[in-house]
DNA sequence: TCTGGGGTCCTAGGACCC
DNA sequence: TCTGGGGTCCTAGGACCC
């Protein structure tokens, strides 16, 4: 039986969770900023139309902003994760098989299905947006990466109208010589000029290309992604994830920092979150990596990090912090103004499966007693518990502005039906 | 007059994704 | 004044081993 793969791709994801709750957002050009209300991480259609582009700093579109109006929110991920999960569950009622790619974007198995392609597209995109509220496109191809450009036409052509399937279509080189070559998957900027140099514009060029040289410019990706637009599966669905590779947390301070005792603060904050993420997935560390920077857009950058191996891995928060404060005492130093700092956890291994250490002085059942009571003290009560070494005021948090409320997952932000 | 060769593991950096 | 955050995979080069 030949692969038969869908991508499903909600609309603008952040702006239309948004929308669900603040239906005054509909017909009007909405954006979505980043953290520290920075960049734009969204845009309704109408956004896009005034020309705003993905990832502008928000200040550089200040103008535009108010000449017409365009409603801007601060992110707001707590709701977005949320209505991911009811995004995700809901096509799972409808496939036996899907692979949830990414906060907005889920690859379906559609192999030997009764009905037409299209067909199914539609029902997933009605039922979708009849249980969730969240409007999405649906693409179906042989490959992830047919589907994905078969999803990049069905957003653009009205004629489509939202489901596009280019499994055995005579308009699929029609459709892959309208796909320019920087939108094919796992094509980027570096690529793109290289390719375009090489007189390669269009997916269609892409796919034609000698492998060989492909090969030769650009290594094994590069080769998978000229097979895969020949319709032969080189990234298959994958039914199990594999186990995760590494858990970060790191933001960007409100305000330049200065003094190690606040840098310190805003790391071991950091690591109580990381170490809540382990915890949440049953995994634990075995590295853990600090680092710090000032500002990417001075001259005297300082950027500096500094990894610790933990003895035994661990997902206990208190020597978390303890381990990420000793790393921030090396990498602090006096008389730079710091923008930004970040944990990274890595060499993790599930939690079950710890090994004891022969020469371990640690209660480490005692530990787990007590991560486990302070995260269900947090899920019950909204994250009222917190460790000391976060500091108090945090006056170096970013700021968000504009957060809508947290509408699904907070009993007292939730939306009134009426007034 | 003259320094092997191949395999594996680890790490840092690059490129890309959403 | 103001420029996000969290991931993955690949590659090259060095260390190490036999």
């Amino acid at each position: 039986m030949k692969p038969v793969i869908a991508l499903v791709d909600c609309n603008n994801f952040y702006v239309s969770c948004e929308r669900v709750f603040d239906p005054t957002l509909l017909g009007r050009p909405v954006i979505v900023l980043s953290n520290n209300d920075g960049c734009v991480v969204a845009r309704s259609n109408e956004a896009k139309a005034l020309g705003i582009g993905m990832g502008v700093p928000a200040f550089e579109i200040r103008p535009v902003i108010e000449r017409h109006r365009v409603q801007t929110l601060s992110s707001n991920y707590t709701l977005y994760a949320d209505m991911s999960d009811r995004v995700m569950e809901t096509l799972g009622t409808m496939v036996p098989q899907l692979e949830v790619y990414s906060i907005d974007e889920a690859f379906l198995d559609l192999a030997g299905l009764p009905c037409t392609l299209t067909e199914f597209g539609r029902t997933i995109l009605s039922t979708v947006h009849r249980w969730t509220g969240i409007p999405v496109t649906v693409g179906v191809g042989r490959t992830k990466t047919l589907a994905k450009i078969a999803n990049r036409l069905a957003k653009h052509s009205a004629k489509a109208n939202g489901v596009l399937d280019l499994t055995d279509s005579p308009y699929l080189d029609k459709a892959l010589a309208e796909t320019p070559v920087e939108k094919v998957w796992t094509v980027g900027i570096k690529t793109t000029i290289r390719l375009k140099r090489a007189g390669i514009a269009t997916a269609l060029h892409l796919r034609d290309a000698d492998t060989h040289w492909v090969q030769r410019i650009f290594g094994v990706v590069g080769v998978r992604t000229v097979y895969e637009l020949r319709g032969i599966p080189c990234y298959p669905l994958e039914h199990n994830p594999p186990l995760r590779q590494s858990v970060a947390v790191s933001r960007m301070f409100g305000r330049p920092v200065e003094t190690l005792d606040e840098m310190r603060q805003a790391i071991a904050s950091y690591a109580a979150r990381a170490g809540e993420k382990l915890r949440e997935q049953g995994l634990a560390a075995g590295l853990l990596t600090v680092y710090v920077t000032t500002s990417r857009f001075i001259e005297d950058r300082y950027f500096n990090g500094h990894t610790a191996s933990l003895a035994i891995p661990t997902n206990d928060t208190v020597e978390l912090i303890r381990q990420a404060c000793l790393c921030m005492d090396r990498l602090y130093r006096k008389g730079y103004a710091f923008k930004k700092c970040g944990i990274v956890l890595t060499g993790l291994v599930p939690e079950a499966r710890l090994q004891m250490g022969l020469f371990d002085q640690e209660d480490r059942r005692k530990a787990r007693r007590l991560m486990h009571a302070v995260d269900a003290v947090n899920h019950r009560y909204n994250k009222t518990l917190h460790w000391a070494a976060e500091g108090l005021e945090q006056p170096w948090k970013v700021l968000f502005k504009r957060r809508s409320p947290r509408y699904t997952t907070d009993w007292n932000q939730l939306p009134a039906a009426a007034d």
